[in-house]
DNA sequence: TTACTTACTGAAAGCGGTTTCATAGTTTGT
DNA sequence: ACAAACTATGAAACCGCTTTCAGTAAGTAA
């Protein structure tokens, strides 16, 4: 069954019903070359009259282009990674490429999209989101020859999108000091694991948080960084015994808004009023931040994916030779989650 | 620029390696046809030492298929679309399609993927979420020769996957009227926007809500059918104006869950308490619900995708001759924003 | 032993476009 | 008025695969 069904019109039938040859009807639709006004037009009526529209297959395979960018992203469901989707989306949706999302939830996954879709048959460019990059990866891109463009994550060879957690991290921190809260916990996932929310942002922020602590005189306490895996309820758990301490933190700055919902939560089982008892700031401003009412700095994630796709654009434009690095500001968003401390010992 | 950078080995090259014709290898790649053991062999070697993997688009042209199943769905961003996209990726990544996702913000864009996406030579198949369809619609596609799958939608010419909304909403008006409410204001999208979060589904859950009204004898007071745009802020501001009514109602059923929060924003703002003063019921069960302890309908959300990509997939292989409709169960969660009203008048 | 299958296999014809190449028809230059 | 330089255009080659078609070689029946 080499012939499918009932495929439409082909360029050859719009050639013969305008008497010219097919190379000429390929010439105006893509403007490739001049064509005498008369016979464009014979042509466009042609084409108009047999409702004819180009096989984007045909297409591709003539042109050994895909016309397909891929997303490779963990999680696609949660809410920090849908908003750097629609900014993807937004630029995607105007541009003559269409976008594949690749969902990588465990590291199988990972693994096996990293070495099939960086195909040059298979995608003319892709974009990795949030999803930490050995140098051996590297090389594999390279030798496929697909471009690819980091999102949330940076490696020195490639381009990429990324906010400045380290910045981020510091000035939630400071935010809490300012406040007057010495005792100060970070709760992230858990740092080893590639296939964490966020793993090299969740180390950035711990650094931020460090150097904002260093700057204050404060000693960094390893009893305050508490991790666990991202979900709401383990950190629940988690945060539940880790307020129940004697020395328990005054405040927390949350590497997520998840993590943040979750340590509030413990509080309310142990009883503790927020802010009052407990200052919580989180990270992302995920929609039901604002209903919560829950401090948080909020990163430019629609704009993040926006750029990451513009960039990659630009790119198979051949406009960006050299690997470009682009760093989005953080926003601290006050709301009642936080504020001094009250004395309490 | 017919040839594109450097694209690998093709078919031509693996089969003058192996010393066969090239049909060969694609027998030996497809097991189309039977081949001697050891032909085999040196193909396979052939294969493996030029690191060959054949061309997608080459195949795609030539056996006039797309590999691809098209998903057109509103607002992908919004929780509950997320998990039906979650349910069709969870059969589609274990197949040989890829999908892309059409997201549809405006009328516009609805009209241009209807008459864009379905057409042979872009899509083998194609999902509508969530999209109510008119018979021209059905029209178009037919002749397109597109097999299509709708989810949470219905039109009996199409195959579909749908929720029981007429149930889901006697249901949870039921419980209501159990507790005792007989004010009861429904909560919904405006209906007659097509591009409303659920446009279908909020006008089956209101006829739902009216007959459970009338089994218990309770009239249908038009004041308390309240509709606005689906987002939470909207919400927010038209209850709080409902709220503060004389009459107000002591329970509010709303068709989603967002919307159940925008109303218990507004109840916040007047200073009534949930559930004592008003108990409020939700439709859904987002994440978010759980933490909030929205009592909610739930929605077999993940599991409605799943079926609608598994339907596409036997429809693709020829094994569904017959439109299909497939009815998911939905079941009322009871947390903690409903109890029986308190005497108040 | 001859005729007839059966099992494999290679050459060639698509699939529906794009692009190269050669040519016929016009301009332009002098 | 004639060579030189364009401009438009069709024929044909090609992108990389699948499948038909026509054979060859080996196996079986008579």
């Amino acid at each position: 069954m080499s012939k499918s069904a009932s495929n439409g019109p082909t360029i050859r039938d719009v050639a013969k019903r305008a008497n010219v040859g097919l190379a000429t009807v390929s010439r105006v639709l893509n403007g490739s070359a001049p064509v005498a006004e008369d016979t464009r037009n014979k042509v466009l009526q042609s084409i108009s009259e047999l409702n004819y529209t180009p096989s984007p297959t045909a297409r591709k395979l003539s042109l050994g282009k895909t016309f397909v960018i891929s997303i490779i992203i963990p999680f696609f469901t949660r809410p920090s990674f849908i908003e750097r989707l629609r900014g993807i989306d937004s630029v995607m949706a105007n541009s003559d490429y269409d976008f594949i999302v690749f969902n990588v939830e465990t590291m199988e996954k990972r693994d096996q999209y990293f070495s099939t879709v960086p195909r040059p048959d298979r995608s003319d460019g892709v974009i990795i989101v949030s999803l930490p990059t050995k140098d051996e990866d590297i090389e594999l891109f390279r030798n496929k020859r697909v471009p690819v463009v980091l999102v949330d994550t940076q490696h020195p060879a490639l381009t990429s999108v990324i906010e400045d957690s380290v910045k981020g991290g510091e000035d939630a921190t400071e935010h809490l000091i300012a406040l007057g809260h010495r005792r100060i916990a970070y709760v992230s996932d858990i740092l080893h694991d590639p296939l964490a929310h966020n793993y090299t942002a969740s180390r950035n922020r711990l650094m931020g948080y460090r150097q904002s602590l260093d700057r204050a005189g404060v000693a960094f306490n390893p009893d305050y960084h508490c991790f666990c895996h991202h979900d709401r309820p383990t950190t629940r758990a988690m945060m539940r015994e880790v307020l129940a301490r004697p020395e328990r933190p005054t405040a927390v700055f949350c590497a997520s808004d998840t993590q943040a919902l979750g340590t509030m939560e413990a509080a309310r089982d142990l009883g503790l009023r927020v802010p009052e008892d407990l200052s919580v700031v989180g990270y992302d401003d995920i929609e039901i931040a604002e209903y919560v009412g829950l401090t948080t700095m909020r990163q430019a994630l629609f704009e993040s994916g926006k750029r990451g796709a513009e960039l990659m654009l630009q790119h198979l434009d051949g406009q960006l030779a050299v690997p470009h690095v682009e760093c989005l500001s953080t926003d601290l968003i006050i709301r009642n989650t936080t504020c001094p401390p009250q004395v309490l010992s």
